[in-house]
DNA sequence: AATGCGGGGAT
DNA sequence: ATCCCAGCATT
């Protein structure tokens, strides 16, 4: 056993997080877990997490649920692919492993959302399986510890750092080490303004002595953002209002929100009701405007959003727009963006 | 190897 | 403003 082990299992037992899916073994927890905390903090999570063990105490009640169940319990925590790969794997679990999870990480990562890292996670933590996880934390504890140059987001970087993860793992207690060392990541060796001066680590740590803890890890990634122009048509028709289901390849996938018209830059109104689609959802109708609310940029990781809610009224819709309407009451029943949340909250009631 | 996918917190 | 977070899927 190597000397890192140890005196992270130590600090873990004084110090580490008292969470409550590291109070259990059950596979169908910690992979629930796993997936909610993917690119998530756990304070942003752990509500979540409460949430869904609540709703859905095992995989068969999951499994048994609606998409849209589901993306509702979601809503708010980003990134909906996971919710509907939850929802996708807790269904091949049921039909294809008979209810039980594998261990095995190599059949862990054949479940859609499951990637390297939850896998090597369900395996330690729930089957003491000796695979080392690789995170964000990961990466900057051991790119720090033993003061690594390679950029942790290339290839040639992360073989170096699977190799060097696996070789330090407890095999012992992989799935108490794991969690020992994200716990360490998180609390202690944080990206800004690490605890240096109460490490336990300090001793070994190559880039305190080299001076580069700052500097570390390296990453060569840059995030360029593109900007968007979305405004939603907010039509209100004898207390049934339209919404619509996103589809295809882009953001907000399954999740409901108003009509919307996209432009390139900025537009005005008198552009967007020239344009057919506006006029296929009201041309003959006699619909007029009742409001304009400009919501605040909205900002993602790779877009900004600038959104304008037109709110219309109408006495009658088309047959195309009817089919889109639901009771204004049941709007709550949809998951929706939190662009569109805030403005329900803000300006609907 | 690059890119897209959310939302919030820390600095 | 910028970075990062218990990453994954697609191209």
């Amino acid at each position: 056993m190597n000397r890192i082990a140890p005196i992270l299992l130590d600090w873990y037992a004084r110090s580490g997080r008292d969470l409550p899916w590291r109070r259990t073994r059950d596979p169908y927890r910690i992979w629930l877990s796993e997936v909610i905390l993917q690119q998530t903090r756990v304070g942003q999570g752990l509500g979540y997490y409460l949430r869904f063990t609540e709703r859905f105490p095992d995989v068969c009640s999951l499994a048994a649920a609606s998409e849209d169940e589901i993306l509702k319990l979601w809503q708010g925590l980003g990134y909906y692919s996971r919710a509907r790969n939850l929802h996708a794997a807790a269904r091949e679990i049921v039909g294809r492993f008979g209810g039980e999870f594998p261990a095995e990480p190599d059949a862990l990562r054949s479940l859609p959302g499951v990637g390297d890292y939850t896998a090597a996670a369900v395996a330690s933590m729930a089957f003491g399986l000796p695979y080392a996880v690789l995170d964000g934390n990961v990466f900057r504890v051991l790119a720090r510890l033993f003061d690594v140059e390679v950029p942790v987001d290339t290839g040639a970087g992360r073989r170096i750092f699977v190799e060097l993860a696996q070789s330090l793992l407890d095999t012992e207690r992989p799935g108490t080490y794991n969690q020992a060392l994200m716990d360490f990541g998180a609390l202690l060796c944080t990206p800004a303004q690490p605890r240096c001066g109460e490490c336990p680590l300090a001793g070994c740590c190559l880039a305190l002595a080299a001076g580069t803890v700052a500097l570390r890890p390296v990453k060569q990634g840059r995030t360029k953002v593109r900007e968007r122009w979305f405004h939603y048509l907010h039509i209100s028709c004898e207390g049934r209002t339209l919404l619509c289901r996103r589809e295809g390849r882009d953001i907000w996938q399954g999740l409901y929100e108003f009509p919307l018209l996209e432009t390139e830059g900025p537009a005005d109104f008198p552009a967007l009701a020239a344009r057919s689609d506006f006029r296929e959802l009201l041309g003959d109708a006699e619909w007029r405007l009742v409001g304009t609310v400009v919501m605040p940029r909205h900002q993602l990781s790779h877009q900004t959003i600038h959104a304008t809610v037109y709110r219309i009224e109408t006495p009658s819709l088309s047959a195309a727009a009817a089919a889109l309407a639901v009771d204004t009451a049941a709007v709550g029943d949809y998951a929706v963006p939190r662009l569109l949340e805030r403005y329900l909250l803000e300006y609907d009631g």
